[in-house]
RNA sequence: GCCCCCAUCGUCUAGCGGCCCAGGACGUGGCCCUCUCAAGGCCAAAACAGGGGUUCGAGUCCCCUUGGGGGCACCA
């Protein structure tokens, strides 16, 4: 692979949420960009004023930075192509068009909507292709720059060769082929002034010096388009790399608003800002998402520092794929349990504050450890750890009822255990366990009954971490008192 | 309807003419470990969509069929 520096950028529209998707969107142009010590850049397409969305563009910002995806110029922070928001750049778009039409690459188009909307109709319903029309191609390029001038409404459309081909190339597919004749007289600046997307992202990449241009495969189709432009206009053209698009996990169709939907019922989300509220934490959400389209031959837990070593265009794979929760589940949980302890505790903590409850540093810090393999999701902390944090808890004497112990036979059980512990000066697994362990055989029982009952007892549930480390945790005082409770309710 | 793209286990994929009676991962099943739940270890089932070519030889190249996806806006 080579090694000169690119200039990539992640260059979404502020018109719905992040997701999936946009994530990965933004992830390999990321990755190809600290591969080689080049650029990455974040521009926003907000030329759609209709179907702008406030606060989206925060939504963007949060979602790179909660997942590490960091960029070196935008609209936040600028840099020497700005500005990167669209918008803001109404002017370089309108100059660039009326180059074009300069050129004779390009008209002003007066048609209405209108009139255009009845022209489509009337050619579908004689099974031809939509398209314009072309009243407006052949205008005298003076009288239609008066009338423009003048304040008439007007676009501008490119002027697509009639005959002829074009060639183009994705990286990842080689060249395509296609006819003009299939290829119409696109709009490239709209009546309001600012430019449609085919105007606005050819001008931006080539004025903002993009080198690799990935993007979704809905574009693919206006890739032949977007070749006439760069070369209308003169300029060198960027390498197209064109990512396949997201299945619904099925396999059956692309994800949508119902598919959304349904993960979330299932406690997933595509949402980058739900995914994070689940408990997912952003190395698991990565390395989910980095694989889906990439195919390495082994190793596949990775760090985001790992992806950009390993990280190459070449590898990514054109076809669909299918969205698998069950694969985030696992890469959730083994990056958890690749955490430190003091960064697990920090990131666990505050789904225990949520919970309402005071979380002493020193005891979160030993019950990290016992939980840290057995959660996928950082919330999951809250099932096996929470009653740590209480200052009692309600066993259900149901539950205390181990395996078919009637209640006096449990309460023999947790009374013997009780002497046991109550004549130990300190509760560790080192002191407890073998004592304790007599006591099984010394009854005939399994071990699974007995501890099952100091369990319950204990921790107030029948699925806890491992019992006498948990039982150390909360010390010898608790343990005692919880235990005498449990043979009360039996008694009972 | 027209144009474009894609096609290996259920899913994500490795494979870039012989190393493949197809490898890894997730998931699934079994066993081991075990105080619950996990984690971990071992084992197993599971795929080259179909048909034609090219070649001494094809999962790998070409064509067709089928299937899937995308596009055909003054949306991106």
């Amino acid at each position: 692979m080579e090694h000169k520096p690119v200039r990539t950028r992640f260059a979404p529209s502020p018109t719905g949420r992040m997701h999936l998707g946009s994530a990965r969107s933004a992830l390999y142009p990321f990755l190809l960009a600290r591969r080689t010590g080049g650029t990455f850049i974040l521009r926003i397409e907000d030329t759609d004023q209709k179907r702008f969305v406030p606060g989206a563009e925060q939504e963007l910002i949060d979602g790179l930075h909660w997942l590490g995806i960091t960029y070196d110029e935008g609209p936040d922070i600028g840099g020497p192509c700005g500005p990167y928001r669209q918008t803001e750049r109404r002017e370089i778009y309108h100059q660039h068009a009326w180059e074009l039409v300069a050129r004779g690459h390009a008209f002003p188009c007066f048609c209405s909507p209108d009139r255009l909307g009845k022209v489509r109709q009337e050619q579908m319903r004689n099974k031809q292709n939509p398209r314009y029309d072309g009243t407006c191609r052949g205008l005298d390029p003076d009288l239609a720059r008066r009338r423009a001038t003048a304040g008439e409404k007007y676009v501008i459309r490119f002027k697509m060769p009639k005959e002829g081909t074009v060639q183009a190339t994705d990286l990842l597919r080689g060249s395509i082929q296609t006819e003009n004749a299939a290829l119409d007289d696109a709009v490239l600046l709209k009546s309001d002034g600012l430019p449609t997307y085919h105007l606005g992202a050819m001008v931006d990449d080539h004025l903002m010096g993009i080198t690799h241009v990935i993007r979704g495969s809905e574009w693919l189709p206006s890739l032949p388009l977007h070749a006439h432009l760069i070369r209308a206009f003169g300029w060198e053209e960027p390498a197209f790399v064109h990512l396949s698009v997201f299945l619904k996990p099925s396999g059956k169709g692309k994800m949508s608003k119902r598919e959304a939907a349904e993960a979330i019922q299932d406690g997933h989300s595509i949402f980058v800002s739900e995914m994070q509220d689940l408990g997912y934490i952003p190395e698991g959400v990565l390395n989910w998402i980095v694989l889906m389209g990439w195919g390495v031959p082994e190793d596949e837990v990775m760090t985001l520092d790992d992806m950009i070593a390993r990280f190459d265009v070449q590898n990514l794979t054109p076809s669909p794929a299918a969205v698998n929760f069950a694969k985030l589940d696992h890469f959730n949980g083994t990056h958890i349990r690749l955490l430190s302890t003091e960064d697990l505790a920090a990131r666990i903590k505050p789904y225990f504050i949520r919970e309402g409850l005071t979380v002493d540093e020193a005891t979160l810090l030993r019950v990290v450890p016992l939980i840290r393999e057995r959660l996928v999701t950082l919330d999951d902390c809250l099932p096996f750890a929470a009653w740590f944090f209480r200052d009692s808890v309600n066993p259900d004497p149901a539950e205390l009822l181990i395996k078919g112990l009637t209640p006096a036979q449990a309460a023999d059980v947790a009374g013997r255990a009780q002497a046991i512990l109550a004549g130990l000066p300190v509760i560790t697994p080192a002191t407890a366990e073998a004592p304790l362990r007599q006591l099984v055989d010394d009854l005939g029982l399994k071990a699974g009954q007995v501890f099952g009952v100091l369990r319950v007892a204990v921790t107030g549930q029948s699925v806890s971490p491992p019992l006498f480390e948990s039982m150390e945790i909360i010390g010898r005082e608790k343990v005692l008192e919880r235990i005498a409770r449990a043979i009360a309710m039996l008694g009972s």
